[in-house]
DNA sequence: CCTGAAATTTAGGTTGAGCTAAATTATATT
DNA sequence: AATATAATTTAGCTCAACCTAAATTTCAGG
């Protein structure tokens, strides 16, 4: 545990952390699409990880994997500096919300401790980054902040957009143009019964943005009492 | 040429472009060395970049080898990254000067040409790093500037230190524990003539320091006429 | 010209992270 | 119970960048 891992494991702890966030187990197939890799690499390199010392993961053969404590703390890591990172790029650098991304899927890989503090420092220690995805402090307890998804939310009820998880900047920025941002407060005007398609409005401009539920999935709220 | 160079070979092609500098060839033992690698590895390598479209550099066998002109931009470009990033960690991030090296040997391999820009611009394009060297422009032309090593200057001779371009911490500590860094003014007191050992004068505080012979080529000047 | 140092070659080995194809085994659903 | 999907195993392959040891070649200085 004390030596640095590499990139790739990191990247396989990172996404089973993601994966199974939500409960439940990362299964083989999502794991390889998710780092375009094939099933048998997946398979081959998560055994591998359930059998070192310490383990970074149990793993339920023909069901799936799931994070050890260990596993659990070296992705806490690597996502605490990855949302650092976009946050910094964006306040210091004037990056904009859909070019982060990318940017700290790289960088954070090659930062240090010393520069993992002086980032955090920098922005004040924040708990949030503009995604409005929470940021795992330096003991690695990541702040709990009550979301539900879009399509979880009634008619007429409004809400305040959380965060928008999604990576690519396509999606990022398709949703920025019509306002659908961290921060934006908006209302759901209907939905319809068949197809859940969703009209949402912007409060502060009033205007009107047509989303379906798969891209609904991708916006993270906070309902306003 | 389009494809990004891994950052093994970018550390060959930053080496021998340093150890080429001053004119010359980069020999296989100098970069085993300095790469931390074995002379049959350095042969070996060397040879496949001397044998890719475009060479990155020519190999002369059993003298040495020069960096072609796509060698040459390929370290510039990387040369740049480090000073830039090694600008801005003291600028932004509160660095010490003897802890910028290493961050930035690592960050350098990680940087997109978009964060090389936002830097580059958060620092007013600057010329030279806090290190006193000379960062290669965007066009990768390197600013010039006339420099001298401590042990080529006169005695009474009055001089601004331009530049400490070792890498090592520890050495760096030391000889800025004497205030000997860049931008300082110094005048040599004295050079005893058999082991060539000076008592040099910080202009500012008055202080004496000695100094041998082999530090003192680590230190470049710029003469005050 | 001789010799030692430097460089190279040869041959083979290692590590890590992948890949394929085909066969097999589990699991979950109908 | 049958079947399709998912996962696994097996075997063997690739690639890049290293390594070693020993033999050999070249170069440069005395």
């Amino acid at each position: 545990m004390t030596d640095q891992l590499s990139s790739n494991i990191q990247d396989y702890l990172k996404r089973i952390y993601e994966i199974t966030s939500g409960g439940g187990l990362a299964t083989t197939n999502q794991l390889a699409s998710v780092l375009k890799v094939s099933p048998a690499s997946v398979t081959n390199m998560v055994q591998k990880l359930a059998t070192t010392r310490p383990s970074y993961l149990v793993y339920y053969k023909h069901k799936g994997v799931q994070l050890t404590e260990a596993g659990r703390l070296a992705a806490l890591k690597i996502i605490r500096r990855h949302r650092l990172i976009e946050h910094y790029l964006m306040d210091a650098l004037g990056y904009t919300w859909d070019e982060v991304h990318q940017e700290a899927e790289i960088l954070e890989h090659a930062m240090s401790p010393l520069l993992e503090s002086r980032i955090d420092a920098a922005l004040g220690h924040p708990e949030f980054n503009p995604h409005g995805n929470p940021i795992p402090n330096s003991n690695l307890s990541v702040p709990e902040i009550e979301q539900i998804s879009l399509n979880a939310i009634d008619v007429n009820q409004t809400a305040v957009i959380l965060s928008v998880p999604h990576e690519d900047p396509k999606v990022l920025r398709y949703l920025d143009k019509f306002g659908l941002r961290p921060n934006v407060q908006i209302k759901l005007l209907s939905r319809t019964p068949y197809d859940q398609t969703m009209r949402v409005q912007i409060t502060a401009t009033g205007e009107e943005v047509i989303i379906g539920p798969t891209l609904a999935e991708e916006i993270a709220l906070l309902i306003e009492e």
